[in-house]
DNA sequence: CGCCGTCTTGACTCGCCTCAACCTCGGTGG
DNA sequence: CCACCGAGGTTGAGGCGAGTCAAGACGGCG
């Protein structure tokens, strides 16, 4: 999967790369070969930062393959983590929000593959090529709801279904289907999850251990698979 | 303050209401005229609804007077209060971000003067006023920044520091500077400030009977001023 | 083999929620 | 003018969810 991507600095990319991606999907081939033109290709081993808290934003990204976390660390060192970006978004666009700084760190997940640009073609693009300033926009506030949606969470909610939510959220963006069920996408521990519910890892494999004897997920290390996501539904009270 | 704005239906809009504004701030007196004369002067009584989680988002607004709550639902009926809009701030503006159902509730928190435009003026004046654009989204940025940080916030800290953060907020949102400290500009019960913490309204009493037995704050009925402002910072666990 | 990152499980503790009772204003109507 | 009522606020008692502390198992890698 990832190898048809290697070695992507010595070949021309392919138009094919962008062609059905929302911010992109109103242009033509020759726009399109512009863009790409432009862009820098670039590759990022598992748990390397792609960007970093409070650095100046000088460019901004794509991901083609992989997945990236966007982490907040707290004065006290505590880690959260703010999202999973996955292929076919863009992110650190800090550019297109007003910002100087990055507000988060980015760090690959898995083998990542992703697309630079520098920052001042951010304004010619939106500019230059019609839809892709509105595309953009609209997924900014598809992830402003989303955030929206886990303060909510956070409130209300117990640490149960937040883990709850927390997973359904995985397997919706990166889910894998596999014979017993619906796997993550990305390898994810026990202190990952709870990083993203600001839970502890004891209670989260408490939660898990708990669930597995239930059957409703099976979990290998640093891997989850949800055998019964109805099930899981229930648990995260979206419906009561 | 606010009888300077009553019966704004039946005059004409005065420009420097506009003027200070960062979304038209690079703009000259015809183009604010043209866009005051586009817009719709409304007033709004405290507790009263501007627009509702859900329906169509059909015009966007700015407010010029008071303060607008913007609330949440769960499906359980507990309510969060997500944000408050303060003078001089656009709102409900969906539309930049591609929505066409507002994600929230938001409600008049007293006395309110609003102008509104209809929807479609959103990409008029997006292409037709240099910076308008890049204005608006630089505070949506800000929005998303302050949103993370209550995600944090929700995740690592203690009932008593995300109080106090909220208040910190309030205060320099829409302190009023007074006599014995620092008055926070809008009415708020102890059940408000649960709802902005994820508290329960019993707890939030406790802690600020707490703080006024030690001198950081002073509260009447619907009213908190806060006295020792760096103490509360402490509290807040800002600083280590 | 030994180390380290990951995961598990038990026992204890405590912060905050729940339940419950009561107080204090401010407004309203008889 | 006062009695009443409801919204907002206070305070205590008790229980439980989830964090902390502690010990150890499992599996991969150098």
């Amino acid at each position: 999967m990832l190898s048809q991507h290697r070695g992507l600095q010595l070949k021309k990319l392919d138009e094919s790369l962008l062609t059905d991606l929302p911010p992109f999907r109103k242009l033509n081939r020759t726009q399109i070969r512009a863009i790409l033109d432009a862009a820098t290709p670039l590759r990022f081993d598992p748990m390397t930062p792609v960007f970093s808290e409070g650095q100046p934003v000088d460019r901004f990204f794509l991901l083609l393959d992989g997945h990236i976390r966007v982490i907040r660390t707290t004065p006290g060192g505590e880690q959260i983590i703010a999202l999973h970006i996955v292929p076919g978004q863009l992110f650190g666009i800090g550019a297109a929000l007003g910002r100087t700084t990055y507000p988060a760190t980015a760090i690959a997940a898995d083998d990542c593959v992703a697309l630079a640009w520098p920052n001042r073609l951010w304004t010619e693009f939106i500019t230059r090529y019609d839809g892709f300033a509105t595309e953009t926009y609209k997924s900014v506030g598809e992830r402003v709801g989303e955030m929206n949606n886990r303060i909510v969470e956070m409130a209300t909610q117990q640490v149960e279904q937040r883990v709850a939510c927390a997973i359904l959220r995985l397997i919706t963006q990166t889910g894998r289907k596999v014979d017993s069920g619906i796997e993550i996408g990305l390898p994810i521990t026990r202190q990952n999850i709870s990083d993203m519910t600001g839970a502890t890892l004891h209670t989260v494999s408490r939660l898990l251990s708990g669930w597995e004897r239930e059957g409703i997920v099976r979990s290998e290390r640093r891997k989850i698979t949800v055998t019964a996501p109805q099930r899981l539904v229930i648990l995260s009270g979206a419906v009561a």
